[in-house]
DNA sequence: ACCTGAACACCGTTCAAGT
DNA sequence: ACCTGAACACCGTTCAAGT
């Protein structure tokens, strides 16, 4: 009766960021996850329904750190335009800590892909919120689209190793940045 | 000795392209390719090294297609500025048209990655000439930095379901392309 | 030359049995 | 309650043998 328990949900689902960052999701094993926190792979059944599921783990631990790190970006900056710079930095910064976890994120993962897409939404909430204050309610959300699409296409191009033609790749960071800012400040009626 | 061939690496690879579009690159299995052709899973191996390399050849014929759209658009169009917003929505067609197949594009496929990423510069090159014309070849590649990020950017959150809050989706490529071809055009100085 | 069945290794998943 | 070994299904890959 007693069969006391070896592991945790916490402790699984960090073994299994370890491990993908380390191998990446389509290399995650189960296995390798149950012997990382000492248990044999059919136990796992018991926490999570499938791989799958467990990526689906992976993936809102992610994003939950994305989300505080922007929190925290924004929190330290005083005007809304050195608090978009500064997000979009710790966007990119965490981008390059977490590439396979990041890679999750706006990966169509078809069924699994469920679960982040409102933990993706509110990670980027911070951003939203302060072009709201920069452009009015209603141009916010059409800028925000802007800012994150070249946010995420910048990044995700960086990792995969995209930006093959010489130049500084942070000089190109800062360039999209100045000119998307200040195209969004500026830009007047249709 | 005669042993004729059931079939060819063209249409092995066009059998996998339709299977990826359907299931997915990780669930592309080499029995359901094997048996589209008529032959049997082994065989495939006298073509392609690994499934690694199958995908390889998916991802180099979905780049070769996205190049092919990209420089109808621009020969279609007259001005650079034209030729711009044309291929920025060529491209977004194309990924819409092939979205499991522009997914590998930029994906990190590890050692598998490699083919592709000299195609890929290929396939952006007309962008590239275009922004020569308009901003000088000086600022040319952070141009075409910022907007094949956005492009990518949008079209993988769009195809991920990422834009959720409402508003037309239309429209906010619209908007960005705008902005983003004013910021570029426009741009002055440090 | 290209094709095949058989075999091997590996992995996700289930389940009955342990404590 | 949680853990386990054993078993099953499925798949990538190899290889010896066919033509």
């Amino acid at each position: 009766m007693p069969a006391v328990a070896k592991t945790t949900d916490a402790a699984v689902v960090a073994a299994a960021r370890t491990l993908v960052e380390r191998v990446g999701a389509d290399g995650l094993s189960m296995q390798a996850v149950a012997s990382a926190v000492g248990v044999r792979a059919p136990s796992l059944y018991k926490r999570f329904p499938d791989r799958g599921a467990l990526i689906d783990a992976v993936a809102e631990a992610a994003v939950a750190d994305l989300h505080a790190a922007l929190a925290a970006a924004d929190r330290a900056a005083r005007t809304p335009a050195e608090a978009l710079a500064a997000m979009a930095r710790a966007y990119r910064a965490f981008a390059r800590r977490s590439p396979k976890g990041y890679g999750l994120l706006f990966t169509d993962r078809g069924a699994h892909a469920a679960p982040a897409v409102d933990s993706r939404a509110a990670a980027v909430a911070p951003v939203l919120a302060r072009l709201s204050g920069l452009v009015g309610e209603q141009h916010a959300l059409s800028a925000a689209r802007l800012l994150t699409a070249w946010l995420h296409g910048f990044v995700s191009m960086e990792l995969a190793g995209a930006f093959r033609l010489g130049g500084d790749i942070d000089d190109a960071f800062a360039f999209g940045l100045t000119v998307l800012l200040d195209g969004i400040t500026h830009w007047r009626s249709a």
